[in-house]
DNA sequence: GATGAATGAGGTTTCATTCAT
DNA sequence: GATGAATGAAACCTCATTCAT
């Protein structure tokens, strides 16, 4: 026998601390795969091992599933990217780096890039997701760009002429990275280098902003 | 332009013969808003001014509607593009630039171009319309371009190492293209300038493999 | 052969035209033996011989049917009682017994007051349906009363200190009435003799208000 | 007040026996607002502040805690003026005066009247649930009163002709005085005052069946 | 050809009830 | 005893497709 306190997690508790994530996990692989529309919550339900009634007790509803989703794999490296500028103490041209590698890390190379598709193949029709999209992804996620590039700009490290146009510039190229990762499926092109391609695009960008 | 059908049809049969280009073009218009699933044939009906049921007198199911949507606005700008490259007599460079801009003008700069995006977005829930996309639009589509380019390496125009390869990265901005129009709803981004981007685009490539 | 124009109506254009009746016939009879949340749909769609889809071609929810049912059962009684007083030249005694009189026949007699019991037990629970039946039946109806007694107080028929305190006292006996007749399943009391206690009211109140 | 179960209790004890009163009152509190299909369990659980497993450890189902609840509020009740009745020593018109006021003290002046009237509204739906209350409340509560009657008439101090027609006859506006107090939330009619109404009816009634 | 009424499978959501801890 | 996570039947509503007229 075991000391029966404390130490001993029941297995049944662990699962569910687990819940959420197993759910969380289902439901990004069938909206990427599917689509929001398509995407039936009862299979979401299966995937994750648990029956339908069980995903109303984490989420209100199939959009609030959905906004889980992006918080959990969008949103959070969004607020971890802004963490990291605020902290940084180095040179500017490095945080820029490290931001950008940092993005197709945690999203533009994973699953989580899939719903950067989703919301623009869909958003027409669901106005409340490309509300919540365009506010916690969006304008967060330019803004910590943007954020970057001034703070370049302060430290005389960068010389940009207009940070909004110089964000849109350096966003451009990573959506159009993601969309061909996603989009090939029927179009039957091969794969890009991703990491090739982001690394001449940082030394493409730095060229140009770099003060000296 | 389209030529007439026939020079003696009387007027309210051509009213009975633009019925399925009425349905057409509001099929489009929906498919190209919503989406393929979400699009519903009551919607198109109405909005072509006819009732539902008169709907599946000219097309048999929803995927065949999309089928003639596709081939309408896509796959007969393609058989146009073979029939131009098959009685072409100039110079291959001239020929490329041709398709290019014939492409930009006859789907790329128009509303076609949004079954392009509708295709990526939901393509892996309907399998039958992707292996229908593929074979009537992927691939006489890159046929065509492959065409044009064995042309100038046979008349020793262009100079290209592999047609395969060259064809994709001459596929590839172009889509490029198209999907900046239709993603940027919930990007926000700013217009792109596509008429320059082409010819900038001709400019480089006519550049890279014109032979000298 | 009988001439094709005009004079025969097709059987299936009858079912058509009467479908809504029958809806509602099928909707009042389920909404007052059940009540409204515990009324499926799919039994009034059977009970009236159509799919649930077809009620959904007639009315948009079950709140609209719900609507509707009154409308048809109630509002128009109303709305003819308002004609009568409208149109009515006589004396107002004979006028008012002509209303009270009017709605036991159509409405406090009928299946349509198991409606009034509903509204009473459910309108917590559906705050739209109660603000609905408040401004059609309770407001209008106590309008009608209400103006007849103006009615026989201006042509000094009547004598009434405070109109709307005399339409309440109008009003209370006629719902009790009612009450009466839906709520004795369970409590197991004699039946009330309906129209002698119509007519032993009508007679109290005229003697009360009665100007000589 | 009740009389505390045993004398040496300790007090946490005293909590958990205080369990199913609380659970009772909440289920009551809910019961009367929202009708019995549409009160939630849970709720009741939440509003008596216990989980909703809790609440099965004392009731084993919807069905009987509403039985619970209408046994706690009405039944008895009943008993205790079975008890009167059957203790009673006095005059027969002061023991129905006590009767009837004591009805009003413990079910038609509180919350328990709303039982009466979600059972009118709601017992089609649920037959045992009518059975139930049929026999532990209709049957009972006529019961005690035809024993008054009874007692009267033996007694030589009432004089009535049929003892169950003049049962129904106390019944019913004590039921319309229940129906007046729950059933205007829709009608908005202004309320009606209790006592004196009681009092005249008392009054009134006695006058009609007393011996002299 | 044209109509539009009718269908019914399929999706989301709710909630009484169970049961492992 | 107490908990609350889990279940799954059932209800509302949508829409592609059919077919009598």
């Amino acid at each position: 026998m075991v000391a029966p306190t404390g130490a001993k997690a029941p297995r049944w508790e662990r699962r569910k601390d687990a819940r959420p994530q197993e759910l969380l996990a289902a439901a990004l692989d069938l909206f990427v795969e599917r689509g929001f529309a398509a995407t039936r919550l009862e299979d979401v339900a299966r995937r994750a091992g648990v029956s339908k009634g069980t995903l109303y007790l984490y989420y209100a509803n199939k959009e609030e599933l959905f906004k889980a989703v992006v918080r959990d794999s969008i949103v959070t490296a969004i607020g971890d990217a802004e963490d990291v500028v605020a902290g940084y103490e180095g040179e500017s041209g490095e945080l820029l780096r490290a931001i950008l590698f940092g993005w197709w890390e945690r999203v533009g190379g994973t699953k989580a890039s899939g719903i950067v598709k989703l919301v623009m193949a869909e958003a027409n029709n669901f106005p409340d997701l490309a509300a919540f999209y365009r506010k916690e992804v969006i304008v967060r996620g330019t803004r910590v760009l943007s954020s970057v590039l001034e703070r370049g700009v302060a430290r005389k490290e960068f010389r940009v002429a207009d940070i909004e146009t110089s964000t849109q510039v350096l966003i451009a190229p990573m959506l159009m990275l993601t969309l061909w990762k996603h989009s090939c499926g029927p179009c039957d092109q091969g794969d890009v280098d991703a990491e090739r391609f982001l690394s001449n695009f940082a030394a493409m960008v730095l060229g140009g902003i770099q003060a000296d």
